[in-house]
DNA sequence: TTGAAAGCGCTAACAT
DNA sequence: ATGTTAGCGCTTTCAA
């Protein structure tokens, strides 16, 4: 009988069912080997009754743990948000529950997060965000992550490709090429890359594509330099002060993400420096304030909420024996931040 | 002896380091009732093997539950973003884990969120954003709440005072308050409010604020126009379209956060209306892109990381008498997005 | 198709 | 100060 101001067990419910503590876990559970008569009458006693299974019981018994752990850079950042959101969205529409960590673009952090998710049993982990060119963390996350899946845990990466497991991958040679291509056609020549953290293989991969298309308009290295800060906000605003001392013919700059491109916009805003008149400026995500900057940002789309429910789609399917890989596609879309350099 | 391939349980650390489990579940909790030599050598052991609690097996035996739950509206919000920063912040630190649900500020979905938290048998749980003006919505929440700290939770809210739990209020009506004083100093007599839904109590508290200070300053509530949208930026941009059809003598308009502040400045960049010169901008919140927009956002600045931090804070105490609150405090932050009405 | 019973790994009485 | 043991609520053999 059910304990005054408990909550309901699958006994109380079997009890009231009048069947057996199994039949009654099968029956819930949808398994067969119970009639379906029986399973209906079960199914009926535990919403009156308002059950809903222990967590913590089922999992310990062996059952699968239902709650995914999903590591970001950081949440704050819109692009690690929007991808949180379209997690969450999913993981809802499922019944499931996110963990969500942060690694702070720390790789020995992030593995200490990692583990941190599989020693809670999290059935499901996501990691998201720029995996790391060193390649003694990558293999350590590999490995951590090989051992996890051997114990039935289920993983997706979002952005990273070096993990060996499911992922959604955003186009970044090829947007990093459209960008290089829609300056290059607007007439600048002298061009400057504002990069993030040389250790990160999504930088890397973005600034590969915008060296390609610099190349195939015939193009020397000589006209592109690369200036290397954080991948936020503030190293945005660092990387510029950099860009107009040393490299002060620059005529565009492309960030590599939308949150450099905001701290370039404002540290030219303060030396007031016209954009796009004296200097075109590129991000690439398309968070969602890039379109209420000023001026408003020409960039690059990325479905960021898409991707963190194609990442939990991809990772509640049976595994494969192969990683499955999903490529986002891209989309250039200009906005007031380019136009053709002063001279032209 | 520990099984391979397995992670290492309590019993084997017991065994290795020759006690009882019951000594060693002691030693690990920092219990007292161990010799000091004796726990010493249980920690070695156990940090040698590489030991975790099972947290599903902790809990299920009585322990209590390590994971803290976040109610959020939206976590794509830069406002709700940043105060889940916070939270997870503070709990990496602790060596919690954080689990998100979002409520879509559809309060009948939210009670659902909060059951399944329950459900899940979190051991804190943290809910964020507006309450609702429903007592029907508000009365159940409670009694939800209630019953989950009779049996051990702890709770803590953020921005909502109706719940009878631990909350950190922002100082919503003083900081209306404060952005009406600014206008009106500014010379502007006629001010017409962009608000949020007419059933969240942020938006009547902020309301309340900017009636006081219209009050103080000897206008009539007739210089004042209220009109209500969603609490975002596509409402922002609706009920701007509104406000010039509707109240065309309007010189400024309070957007009751930051995010129908954007609406409105880009309802207003559409219809090429110069910000400050013919209409001045106010905001809520001051989330980090406030300071980017074109132009950057005259707002109240409120500590959101610091909000997540202290809720968890106050829930990881033990639980008072009385419910215990703190309040923020608020700042005017004065930007580019205010100047004198038009004829001033 | 159904039931009885043995754990899952841990904590917390209760002994010693 | 330390050990023994009975659960926590569930899933899953194994029997019937």
């Amino acid at each position: 009988m059910p304990r005054a101001g408990q909550r309901p067990r699958l006994v109380d419910v079997a009890e009231r069912a009048d069947v057996s503590l199994a039949t009654a876990s099968r029956a819930l559970a949808g398994r067969d080997g119970v009639s379906a008569e029986v399973a209906d009458r079960v199914r009926r006693v535990a919403s009156e009754l308002g059950y809903v299974a222990n967590p913590y019981a089922r999992t310990l018994a062996g059952g699968a743990s239902s709650t995914v752990g999903l590591i970001v850079h950081q949440v704050d950042d819109p692009y690690f948000s929007e991808i949180a959101g379209g997690v969450i969205q999913l993981a809802a529409e499922q019944g499931l529950l996110v963990q969500i960590c942060q690694s702070g673009r720390d790789p020995d952090y992030e593995l200490q997060q990692l583990r941190h998710l599989i020693a809670q049993r999290v059935g499901i982990i996501l990691i998201s965000g720029s995996g790391y060119d060193d390649p003694r963390v990558e293999a350590e996350a590999r490995a951590e992550l090989t051992a996890f899946q051997a114990h039935g845990g289920r993983v997706a990466a979002i952005g990273r490709h070096a993990l060996g497991v499911d992922a959604v991958l955003p186009d970044n040679e090829a947007g990093g090429n459209a960008l290089a291509h829609h300056l290059i056609d607007l007439g600048h020549r002298r061009i400057t890359v504002a990069a993030g953290s040389a250790g990160l293989t999504t930088v890397a991969d973005r600034l590969a594509g915008v060296s390609s298309a610099l190349r195939q308009r015939g193009m020397t290295p000589a006209d592109l330099a690369v200036v290397h800060g954080d991948f936020t906000r503030g190293g945005g605003r660092a990387v510029t002060e950099q860009i107009l001392n040393e490299h002060p013919d620059t005529t565009a700059i492309i960030a590599l993400n939308d949150a450099m491109a905001m701290g370039v916009l404002s540290a030219l805003r303060s030396r007031r420096i016209p954009v796009p008149g004296r200097m075109s400026v590129v991000g690439f995500d398309d968070v969602s304030v890039a379109a209420d900057l000023a001026p408003s940002l020409t960039t690059i789309r990325l479905p960021m909420t898409e991707m963190g429910r194609t990442a939990l789609s991809l990772a509640l399917k049976p595994r494969s024996t192969r990683p499955r890989r999903r490529s986002t596609g891209h989309l250039l879309v200009v906005r007031d931040s380019t136009g053709p350099p002063p001279t032209a």
